[in-house]
DNA sequence: GTCTCACATCGACATAGGTTAGCTCGCCGC
DNA sequence: GCGGCGAGCTAACCTATGTCGATGTGAGAC
């Protein structure tokens, strides 16, 4: 059994079979943003609950689709991505769990990129009517949803400044604070620590690098003692100063704070 | 008087003087994604009535602020732009005449990033309550305006693109393309060339590059016959081959068609 | 156990792009 | 008319990162 499907299948029976004791991470993650009340929790529970269980390297959603679904991650690591003619993927945004996928479905057109897992993945599809119909019901749950999405374009605006203006280390140790904090958000993370589902290849498509170098930076962040990546887990040693290289700034991932 | 000004006061002419025979670029950028009565036409007009002129290099909102308007580019170019602590400074966004930044306003907590003018422009600022009044009385307008959204959020994933998997003269020419194919959308280009009132240091910052090296790829672009860039006017002199070499593909530029 | 496959790692070399510095030209203020 | 300034342009040199090829390593399949 590989890495990835140990994490599938760890979190389904946490998902599972004891739904009473913890809470999914959709609802961990609204709750940074806004008050739920006990409806409204129970109404997201509901969104989550076909869940299903995705391969790694799976899409699920196509370039060209008309996506009829919006989608919820709710473990493991999906991303948006997209392949030039050449070849070469520039993954354009991390889906973690509890993040919701494409809200606004309903008015969009063709997709001009591609949604895929990269680990394996425990995914809700949640059909147009359902998102309407709790968006009606529900207006914090849908006031929620709006945060969610600024956060995810204040998170792309940090991507461009890190992939135009950023040092390789600087990106990576970028990309490891964002991490950190948003899987913290959902109960994921302990003591600077999380688990890290995806291969170095998938890390040098995130940060527009060759996976030789991702390597390399890799090594040089180890051996100056900020991080330690082992397996598929990684800790920040030293947040402090991971984030000072960084010049990591956590607000923005919560707008309207 | 400078090129930037000259720019500005040209189109403050156009703009004001004859509103009769020109429709502005914001009715225009609209016309393109959905079909507007003469009421909705004349709604947005009134909006962008109170138009002023901007200088060059100067903040229409800055970073930590609350912002309580909207604001509309009716002629030259601004941007959204953030600084590292290093001083570099990343383009994040080219806002181009027609183009509104931030509807949601009111959702937003603080700027995280900042915008700007990068040459003379002509704005006008739409306060919360009359964005909220139209989009309230013409649905159609809303509608528009969330489909322009859409196109901003694919143009910011090309330019994730751009920045992490293209080379210097791809970028560069993505870049061109996507400015021709939007300035077209608002009238404000011909036979494949428009204005293009920023320094190579302002374009190096939204490509991420050294000026100089945007110089140097300035030139090879030259050298291939690929453009003419003069003064201020850019012209692509062999469209389909720039396209081919940008691997530009404008429909992202214009969702639900 | 052994085979295989994906992933991580390493070394040697190539190159795109950064840095520094300086020159020119047109425009503006005085 | 002179000095200064911002922008474009160029050349010489430097370095971060990419490319290629080889090797190591661990886990699953059988």
């Amino acid at each position: 059994m590989s890495h990835a499907q140990n994490i599938g299948a760890a979190s389904i029976v946490r998902d599972g079979s004891h739904e009473a004791d913890a809470k999914s991470p959709l609802v961990r993650k609204l709750e940074n943003l806004v008050r739920l009340s006990r409806e409204d929790r129970a109404a997201l529970d509901q969104l989550s609950a076909g869940a299903r269980l995705i391969e790694p390297h799976t899409d699920l959603m196509r370039v060209g689709e008309r996506p009829a679904d919006a989608v919820v991650v709710l473990d493991g690591f999906a991303c948006r991505y997209k392949h030039r003619v050449t070849g070469e993927r520039q993954i354009l945004a991390l889906l973690l769990p509890g993040d919701v996928c494409d809200v606004d479905a309903p008015h969009l057109g063709r997709m001009d990129h591609a949604v895929g897992t990269l680990s394996a993945c425990l995914v809700a599809r949640i059909s147009r009517d359902a998102l309407a119909a709790i968006v009606a019901r529900h207006p914090t749950v849908a006031r929620a949803l709006r945060l969610a999405k600024l956060a995810e374009e204040a998170t792309a605006r940090e991507w461009l400044i890190n992939l135009g203006a950023r040092s390789a280390t600087e990106r990576m140790a970028h990309l490891f604070c964002e991490l950190l904090t948003r899987l913290e958000a959902v109960g994921l993370a302990r003591e600077n620590g999380c688990k890290l589902p995806i291969t170095q290849l998938d890390l040098a498509d995130t940060l527009g690098l060759s996976s030789v170098h991702v390597n390399r930076t890799l090594q040089e962040l180890r051996r100056k003692g900020l991080i330690e990546l082992r397996g598929r887990s990684l800790k920040l040693r030293d947040l402090p100063d991971v984030r000072a290289l960084a010049e990591f700034n956590p607000p923005y991932l919560r707008p309207a704070h």
